[in-house]
DNA sequence: AGGATCATGTAAGATGTTACATGATTAG
DNA sequence: CTAATCATGTAACATCTTACATGATCCT
C-alpha cells in the first residue's frame, strides 16, 4: 500500500456512478487517458480488491456475468480522505525530459531533430486535445466541470512544451 | 523489457564519465531529481544486468569494495539507439490531476483550498528551482548545457501548473 | 575513539504490463 | 449466421519501493 492513486481512480469513476470493469475501462482509455492510465488486469483486480475491503459492492448483475459495482459509504470516506488529507505525490519521471539530459552524446543537427520532433508531438498532441473538446458534450454534472479544468490543464501543457521544445531547438543553433 | 528508461538514464550518466553506484545514486538525487528518480536498490541491480549485458563494464576499484563502471562501446550504441530511434512513450499519470477530475466529491470551499494548494506547492517548487540555479556551478560542457535546458523546462512547467491552478480555482468561485 | 560518509548488496512485497483464455449477447 | 462487442478473469513477467544487513574508511 504505498501510493495506489489506480484504487483512488476507481473508487472515483465509481463516486459518480456504477460501473463495470468493462466500463470502468472505457472511461479510462477516454476521459482518463491523458490523466491516469490503467490495464484491464488491474483494474479487474482492483476491483476484486475493494470489494474484499468493502470499498465498493456489487449493485447488479446482467448478462455475461455482468457484475456493476457501486461505491459504500466506506469508500466514498477513503476518497474523500484521499482528496482531502493525502498530499499528492509527485514522482516525477518524464522520458522525453531524461532524454535531453544526455543530447550531448548526438550531434547538434541530431540533438536539434529530436527538439523538433518533440514540438512536433506537442502540436499534435494539442491538436487531437483540441479535436477532442469540441467532440464531447459538455455538461453541468460536477464530472464535466472538473473534466474541464483538467483538459484546460493539458492544453496548456502541450502549448508549454512545445514552446520550450522550440526554445531549447534555437538555445543549440550556432 | 518493457520500457526501462532506468536503464537508459544510467547509461546516459555513465557515458559523461565512468561512476560507481553511489556516485550513480547521488546524481539521480541532485541533477536528476525533477526528471527521472530511482532506487539504490535498482541502480545496484541495473548496474549488474548492464554488466551482465556487456553495455558497461567494472573500469577500476577502489577502497571499500568501491567498483567504478564506464560504459562500452556497445552501451554507447544502445544509448544512441535510444535517443535517436525509440519514440518516447508517456504514460501520463499525474497524481494531482487525478484528484481534479473527483473534486466533485466536496464541497467548493474545499475545491478551492485543494486548487490553491496545489498553487502554493507550485510556488514553492519554482522557488527551488531558481534556488537550485543559482547554486549550480553552470560549465559549458554537455550535460550543463542540456541540464540549464531541463532546468527551464522544470520552470516553466511550475509556472503553468501554478497560474492553471489559480485559473482553477476562480472557474470554481461563482 | 567515534561519528559521518562511503559503499554494496539482498529480500519481500507492491504495482504495472503483456499475453493468454474463455465465453455470452447483440446487431446486421 | 457471423462478426463485433460485451464481459471477466488468470499467469507470467517486469518494474519499483521499502526495509534489512553489513562493513570499510575518513575526518576530527
Amino acid at each position: 500500500m504505498v501510493g495506489m492513486s489506480l484504487r483512488h481512480a476507481v473508487l472515483g469513476l465509481l463516486a459518480d456512478r456504477p460501473a463495470s470493469g468493462y466500463d470502468l475501462m472505457k472511461r479510462f482509455e477516454t476521459s482518463l487517458a491523458h490523466v491516469w492510465s490503467a490495464t484491464q488486469s488491474q483494474v479487474y483486480g482492483e476491483l476484486g480488491k475493494l470489494a474484499d475491503g468493502g470499498l465498493v459492492e456489487v449493485s447488479a448483475e446482467g448478462p455475461r456475468g455482468r457484475k456493476e459495482y457501486a461505491i459504500t459509504p466506506a469508500g466514498r470516506a477513503e476518497l474523500r480522505h484521499w482528496l482531502t488529507e493525502v498530499e499528492p505525490v509527485r514522482t516525477r519521471r518524464s522520458d522525453s525530459l531524461l532524454r535531453v539530459f544526455f543530447l550531448g552524446e548526438l550531434t547538434r543537427l541530431e540533438a536539434r531533430t529530436y527538439l523538433l520532433g518533440e514540438a512536433e508531438r506537442q502540436a499534435r498532441q494539442l491538436a487531437g486535445l483540441k479535436e477532442a473538446e469540441a467532440a464531447i458534450d459538455w455538461g453541468d454534472d460536477p464530472l464535466s466541470v472538473h473534466g474541464r479544468l483538467a483538459m484546460e490543464y493539458g492544453k496548456r501543457l502541450s502549448e508549454m512544451h512545445e514552446e520550450w521544445a522550440r526554445w531549447a531547438a534555437e538555445q543549440l543553433t550556432p
